[in-house]
DNA sequence: CGCTGTGTTGAGGAAGATCAAGCGCCGTGG
DNA sequence: CCACGGCGCTTGATCTTCCTCAACACAGCG
């Protein structure tokens, strides 16, 4: 069982510091994306922003409590989490580089954040002012998005096999990173344990081991080392009845 | 399996009528609970607003497409619902009168939405005006009351038994049941079928119905025809690990 | 009066959980 | 430098939960 460490506020965050934000930047990436030409708009390439780091299995932020600024993911994963009283845990979201941690920054944080590995979160709350139309409007997309893997999460744990559930991840997580410059077409990395793995699909460790090594045999996936390649795509499409998200231009405003 | 109607747009949706709101308008209650005095405030009970019917089965709104308005259930229950290739489907989130149909009403809504019961929807789009930040607000929370719904599905589909996952899903709909002046602390009224159980729990009617009788043959729960009445409250909030909502004056803003 | 939707029950089967053990790797401390 | 211990991965054996398939009862309704 996965122990998380929490020894009170900021417990293994070291003091922010400040940093500057280069091109390939996932964050920047992602902000580009939400709203094209934001991150040029708010000059992000010339600001300073405070970053902390944060190691692995530390608490980021707690249930139910507001979050200071607003924290972006500059790289690790992270996740939101729900424990249970007998130990049991749910993975209900991934953060992966260049996502917000924020829904709402006016309401308090929904789930307790954790980082599953190192983290380095830098703050965003400077890009107020004259854009601050714009970036908002950056924000309430990316809490849609957030809103719309919730969805898929419940209907891959409520509807499909643990494979199926594998195949939906895996194409789920290539999107999201393509979509910030992590991803190629075919490969990503993918720093999870399998332990951390079975609490996001809801399956044991024993039987997510044995569903890679399926997946493996059938040539549907290679994993080399924290590196994932899908080697058959539209195969994978097919069992988890995955549809590609629609690109952010074709969304209506 | 249950088929879903659909036969172009607005197919089962009558022509809108206008109606007025009274003092226990569970839309009336839900608006004062989200953000209290709203009600008022807004001169709710002296305006009057578009409702349109729509019949069980049908869609409401379409995943991807925006939502004209901004729809409240004020009578019948309606879901999130995720229908796969091979005629699976999950419900994602339930709908409970008093409920508000969008998320965010500048962005498409995020998935399709569907009356299990019929359905009386009115139109609060007139509610704009000076009070326009007031009621805005209230949509946030609204917005993340919903997350906080969805948060708890992916905690009970990835990680509950099923009589976990009942006795959550239940412990629920009282506290929202009764936010809305719907339920009493033991019962309140479950227009479900097995079948749609079933599918918002991640399960088969099968078991839906064997978990049911398990339940009251362990006297957790009575059911008389759409009633539930929750007879062992304690025990299954323990059994579920199951919460209160915060109440909403303690929502820090 | 037959049809459809809903609830109920039985028998058998499959997916995934549980329990237990061993292995390799790596960081740490003697 | 080596031994130790923890963690992550792997495998086997067994068990449980839940699914599948099938049949039937019952009520509402055209």
């Amino acid at each position: 069982m996965i122990r998380v460490e929490r020894r009170g506020p900021f417990a293994g965050i070291d003091p922010p510091s400040p940093v500057t934000i280069d091109g390939s930047d996932p964050v920047r990436r992602r902000l580009d994306r939400l709203s094209p030409g934001l991150a040029d708009t708010i000059g992000i390439r010339t600001r300073r922003f405070l970053a902390r780091n944060v190691r692995s299995r530390r608490e980021i932020a707690h249930d139910g409590e507001m979050v200071a600024g607003v924290p972006a993911l500059r790289s690790g994963w992270a996740a939101y989490v729900r424990h249970f009283a007998d130990g049991r845990r749910q993975i209900q979201h991934l953060f992966v580089p260049g996502d917000l941690m924020v829904l709402d920054r006016r309401l308090p944080n929904p789930a307790t954040i954790v980082a599953l590995t190192p983290v380095t979160l830098i703050d965003l709350d400077g890009l107020r002012g004259p854009d601050i139309a714009l970036f908002d409007e950056a924000l309430r997309r990316h809490a849609m998005q957030t809103l719309h893997h919730l969805l898929d999460g419940t209907a891959r744990l409520g509807r499909q096999s643990a494979i199926e559930r594998f195949a939906h991840l895996l194409l789920e997580l290539r999107d999201r990173l393509l979509d910030v410059g992590l991803a190629s077409e075919r490969s990503f990395p993918m720093p999870l344990t399998q332990e951390m793995l079975a609490d996001t699909l809801g399956l044991t460790s024993v039987h997510v081991n044995r569903t890679l090594q399926v997946m493996r045999q059938d040539g549907l996936i290679a994993l080399a080392g924290r590196d994932v390649t899908l080697l058959r795509t539209d195969e994978l499409m097919r069992m988890a009845d995955y549809q590609s998200p629609p690109p952010v231009d074709m969304i209506t405003t």
